[in-house]
DNA sequence: AGACAAACTTTACCCGTGTAAAAATACATA
DNA sequence: TATGTATTTTTACACGGGTAAAGTTTGTCT
């Protein structure tokens, strides 16, 4: 930086204020050194800025599985955000394991980031590790609630979820049944078995919970052979299938097709499957799947946004914030 | 560090080759330090460490669309094995943009990491920032290959890919019509389509190409739209359709559903699809999806293993290395 | 032109660690 | 126990830039 000062002439300090920002040093000034930028390709050493600031300009954003298009699509938002107000988003997925989402963990503490944005794997989490690491690092939780952790939480309202698509197919036709992993990694799958029971007691309808065997993140694969056992055995209390989840669905509407069941919302359909989440996917299924919508936008937008106002005020909240959005409710041709 | 020092009762240079490779202090020493780092929660800052060593232990890693789960496995892959070589891999996604690719590039410059896995845009690139990166930072090209960049590339054999579909397709019926984006972003695309012709040309079949409209990344509306029109216009050469690749496929199928097209290899089914990648959801598709495997595991331990030796022998190779692994037929029931 | 504030230059020290050189100590072997 | 080698300690400087303080220049306003 000496160098290039000296080559743009003008002071190192000054060099130096101009690169933390460029509207902090006179009109001038800024085009004699963004003249020499031209001339030569300096730019600083992040280590050594960061080894000095006493914040980096660093944002960690962690999920749980990004080959789960659903969480791509949140990163996207998210970088983008992040990017634009100036920060360095550093992207991290754990994979599903628990192992890889305590050792990431730790390298972001040691990237002192100036917050995080973190997608827990949820019941396969390390609540302690992750309690030491929210207690050090300015951090809101998304999409996956570990209550009491980080300093705010943003995500999907499930009652909401699981209120308008069970209310939509009770409307035209019979009432749902509710097709889940009996251990489900997420923890939105049981606030959503939780809103079904209550939605269907409310409705005063009997309410049918099918828990399918199945461990991990292979959602797909997981609804799929559950499908074919609960089609096989023929235990089905209703024509209408209500998944937990878009991933669980695919895997589901694959079992049908497998079966010869035609799934549909016409008179000549054997069954109605709809979901939850609007995977990127559900719109190429086969038929294309009726589902609920997160609010993508809103909640990759008020997630940066909480975090930026949590750095604002130095790493604290007054209180642990908790914004749920509702779900906007896709039809389409499976139910 | 000298206070961590002191409390372990270690000079601060020992403690430092500690850090740097626990075996290189004697026994005895690694024991006193590992005792004291029990005790208080020191680790070195990674900023000050990257400052001053010649070479950071860093791994870059870039796709261009994260969305695609293809992009998502080859990531989980290669990351894992970066971790267990000692390294830390940084993921960035391009998300099909030139602008931001270019900047990613940018801030991996200042990075200064030991090497980067890149897997570029394709025919969306600048070439010319590409190579002013390449020549700044050892790098190893996958998936997507651009004649001359970074000192190698590991990717599929297109021809393998097509080569082995096309056979399963003619031995088991009519002889397959190609189906494509007219202006696909990524140069595989341009492979297949150039394999399948002479493909067809040695064996003295007619070869028919179906070229779609259609920019960007969200190939599966771009399929389902083209897979339409196609249908509607009724302008189909055989009732055997190859597509270019499974996300193109996805959405001609859905296509194929919607209007009520039947597709499968049973004698009452009115058409055949089959495509190219082994992509994470074609195991789902309604039929599921006959296609042509990559080699997942050998393109990310390849690509990761030449990066190694890339970095060992001091960012060249002797000369540039291109490795095409070839494909494994999976028959399922689409085809 | 004079006065004042804003911006800049100069100088100097700081951050936390790598690393080299010389001296001191520990360990292993005969 | 003597000797030689492997480690460790001590000391010192380097890395590249943040930042504070004091003095100087520039620009603006009356």
């Amino acid at each position: 930086m000496a160098e290039f000062a000296i080559a743009s002439g003008i002071s190192r300090p000054t060099v130096s204020k101009y690169f933390n920002d460029p509207n902090s040093v006179r009109q001038s000034t800024r085009a004699q050194i963004e003249e020499a930028l031209g001339r030569f390709d300096y730019q600083p050493n992040i280590y050594a800025v960061n080894q000095n600031r006493q914040m980096t300009k660093n944002i960690g954003i962690i999920v749980p599985y990004l080959a789960d298009p659903f969480f791509a699509e949140m990163v996207r938002s998210i970088e983008r955000r992040c990017i634009d107000a100036g920060f360095s988003p550093s992207l991290f997925s754990s994979h599903g394991e628990q192992v890889l989402e305590n050792s990431i963990l730790q390298s972001l503490r040691a990237m002192k980031p100036a917050g995080v944005l973190f997608a827990p794997l949820g019941r396969e989490s390390d609540k302690s590790a992750i309690e030491t690491f929210c207690s050090n690092v300015p951090t809101v939780l998304f999409d996956s609630n570990i209550e009491g952790m980080g300093e705010a939480f943003i995500g999907s309202d499930n009652h909401s979820f699981v209120s308008q698509t069970v209310d939509y197919l009770t409307r035209t036709g019979e009432a749902p049944a509710f097709l889940e992993m009996k251990h489900p990694a997420n923890p939105n799958a049981n606030k959503r078995r939780d809103a079904y029971l209550s939605v269907m007691k409310e409705r005063q309808l009997e309410p049918h919970v099918l828990s399918i065997e199945g461990a991990g993140w292979g959602f797909e694969e997981i609804g799929r052979q559950g499908g074919l056992k609960i089609l096989e055995e023929g235990r089905l209390p209703t024509n209408t299938i209500l998944c937990s989840n878009d991933r669980l669905a695919i895997g589901f509407l694959a079992a049908c097709f497998e079966k010869g069941i035609k799934v549909g919302r016409d008179d000549d359909c054997d069954m109605r499957v709809a979901s939850h989440d609007d995977h990127p996917f559900s719109r190429f299924t086969c038929p294309s799947l009726t589902t609920a919508a997160h609010d993508y936008t809103s909640v990759s937008e008020y997630s940066v946004e909480t975090l930026f106002r949590l750095i604002d005020s130095g790493g604290r909240l007054e209180k642990r914030e908790e914004i749920l959005f509702p779900a906007k409710l896709i039809m389409r041709e499976s139910a």
